[in-house]
Order: structure tokens, then C-alpha cells, then sequence
DNA sequence: ACTATAAGAGACCAGAAGGTCGCTTTTATT
DNA sequence: AATAAAAGCGACCTTCTGGTCTCTTATAGT
């Protein structure tokens, strides 16, 4: 009862990378096969069908991307900068799992077609949206963030910023372009966003 | 001499839709025998390979997108008028080609491997870069940019933004996050970018 | 209209895809 | 140490994959 456990998660764990970097499609169960050092009987009696696995793997890699992203937040007092330092984290603390973002990679992937995954997805993306608008709502009621500031519109500027950016990078193989989104979103904090007295 | 050039161009317009939906892996020579209703034999004597048709499809639905972007954008006069126009032409006329964004679907497609893709897509997104940066350059010399805004870097911001947004409006299957995006990169433009006298 | 050539059909191929299942081995419980 | 249950192996199945090649049909230049 325990060891299944134990390899189950092994096998999420192994797999993540795998299919965030080729893709659902682009990933075969040989690849994954190997991956894990297991045979097919092995994984499939932990999961019923590749699309299972592969969105218990999504749900895995996202789960270790926010964790990321996260890091070392609860520290900081003044909501703005803890915008910053989130912003910062992306930046910085990429690669929990090898293949950029999960959530860009798994929505350009299944967004025709894939509904399973397509649902996990967008249910990863509004959980980043609700996290994104409880602190600039918390924000506002700190008075640390302009009252007028609509905090579904920001959570939206910041997360489309970073994910084009994170696009671009990836294909320029250069970390610039992800820089030049955060200086961008840095400036526009302070200009448009953080109450001043 | 004349009849196969004209199935070639025939076949990868119809190809272009189907590889875009569904990426290279996730489109097969069957589904795209049955979208041209031809036969194998048909499409191979014009493709050496499926890679090479994905290539040029993918070349013809960027060159529909920019197209449809640059609409009407010889008419406007000022530079930061015709940013606007272009970030509005993005919004509104999407779907040249259904799918979504050829540039974003084939980077995310190819980033972990498919060097031909992915090579096509890094000179895509290059053209775009320059194409933007030149617009910009000609406002800085005509004083309706201001002339310490970096043409890159403003590239980049637009770019990053509008394809991240894509990202959201598809996932949600709503306009609104990418009418956000562009409300935003407009006030940007005002506030920071449009020389002010 | 004749004919050389271009275009397309479609049977065929080897390999790989995801998935199943009966059997063996390992684990945990007593 | 014995044993029941859990975990893993790997041969096998069907369907589909991208790609080839020969043969027929359509086209275009004269």
C-alpha cells in the first residue's frame, strides 16, 4: 500500500518534464517508459490512460511553479513590493520544471482539442488570477495601492506580460526580453498603481 | 506547369488552419489529406516531407497575420497613432488564419525540439521585432516619440503583451483580457512613449 | 490531334502509437 | 516463515504513423 504510492508520485514526478518541454502529443509512452525506468504494466497500472498522467503531471508541474513563484513572499509587508518580488520570482526562480511555464505550454497545447487538459488549464489560470487579485485587494484596503486600481485588469496585465515575455525568451534562448517585462511592470507599479502621499 | 503550383499554394492554405489548431505532432498526413481531399501521392510529389509542408504553412499563416495587423496602417500619419492602430488591428482582426497566433502556437509547438519550426518562428518573431522598432524609429526622428524610449525594449513590451493576453482570451474564450492588454499598452503609449510639447 | 510530361491515385511498407492482460516477483502482515 | 495482496513485467493487440513507388490520368506545348 505504501511503495505504489511512492512510485505513482515518482512517475508524476518524471513525467512533468517531460511532457511540459514536448508537449502531450509530442510525448509517447516509450519516452515516458524510459523516463521512469519502468515498463508499461508498471505505469499503467497507477494511471489509467496517458491523458490521466498527463494531467496529474500538469497539475504537479504548476503546483511546483507557483511554489516557486511564491518563495520567500510572506515576508514582505508592503503589498506593491510583493507584487514585485512575485514578479521577481518569475523572473528569477524559473525552471522547477525544465520546459518554461506549464500553464502557457499546456493551454497553447490543448487549447484545440484536449479538453481534459484544456480544463486543468484554465483552472490553473484563474487560481493565479484569484492569488494576483487578493493582494492588490488586500492593497487597497492597506491603502497601499490606489483605490481606483482595478485588480482584475492588473492581474491580467501582469500575467499577459510575463507569459508573452516568457515566449519570446525562450525562443531567443536570452533571459532580456523576461527582464524588460519586469522593468516594464516595475515601472508601471510605481507609476500607476502604488498610492503615493 | 501551372496546374501544380496552383494545388501547392492550395494545399498549404489548407493545411495552415489544421497545423495551427493542432500543432505539428497533433496533425496528421490523414487529416490533412482529408482537409485538401487529396491522396498521399498528391501531396508528397509537391512536399518532400511533412516538416517542410508544416514549414511553409506556418510561413503562409504568419504572412496572413502580419497582414491583417498592417491593415490600413499606411494611413495614419503619426507614429505613436499608428502603434495604436496596429495593437488595435491585433485585437480586431484575428483570425486570418483560426487558431489563434501562428507565431506563439508554432514557438510553444517547437521550442523543445523541430529545429526547422522553430527556426521559422525565431525569423518570424524577428521580422516583427523590426517591423515595430522601425516604427518607432521613425517617430523618434520625426520628435513624436520621445528620444529616450528604447525601440527594442518597446517592442518587446508590446509584443510580450499582446501574446500573453492571446494566451488568456483563448484559455477563457473572452475578448476581455485581450481588450485589457490593449487598453493598457495604449495609456503606456500616452504616458511614456508620445512626445509631448 | 498527338505526345511528352506533369500531376495524382492508392496499395503498400516498416515501425511506432496507446492500451491490455496473464504471469511473476515483491511487499507487507501475521 | 508463510501467505495474501500489491506491484511490476513484457509479450501481444489493433490502429495509426509518415513515407514510397508504381501505375494511371490529366495537362499543356506543338
Amino acid at each position: 500500500m505504501k511503495k505504489g504510492e511512492r512510485t505513482r508520485e515518482r512517475i508524476i514526478r518524471q513525467a512533468a518534464p517531460l511532457f511540459n518541454q514536448r508537449g502531450y502529443e509530442g510525448s509517447s509512452m516509450q519516452e515516458i517508459m524510459a523516463a521512469t525506468e519502468l515498463e508499461k504494466g508498471g505505469i499503467y497500472r497507477h494511471f489509467s490512460s496517458k491523458q490521466e498522467l498527463a494531467a496529474q503531471a500538469f497539475d504537479y508541474a504548476w503546483a511546483e511553479a507557483m511554489k516557486a513563484r511564491r518563495h520567500d513572499l510572506d515576508g514582505v509587508e508592503n503589498t506593491v513590493d510583493k507584487l514585485k518580488r512575485y514578479i521577481a520570482n518569475f523572473v528569477e526562480r524559473r525552471g522547477s520544471v525544465p520546459g518554461g511555464c506549464p500553464l502557457l505550454n499546456t493551454a497553447m497545447d490543448s487549447d484545440d482539442g484536449n479538453a481534459v487538459l484544456r480544463a486543468r488549464a484554465r483552472k490553473a489560470l484563474l487560481g493565479w488570477q484569484n492569488f494576483l487579485e487578493a493582494i492588490v485587494a488586500e492593497g487597497i484596503r492597506k491603502s497601499e495601492i490606489r483605490a481606483n486600481v482595478e485588480r482584475a485588469k492588473l492581474a491580467n496585465v501582469i500575467i499577459a506580460s510575463l507569459e508573452g515575455a516568457i515566449m519570446i525568451s525562450r525562443l531567443e534562448q536570452s533571459l532580456e526580453p523576461l527582464r524588460t517585462a519586469q522593468s516594464h511592470l516595475e515601472d508601471y507599479l510605481e507609476a500607476k498603481v502604488r498610492m503615493k502621499n
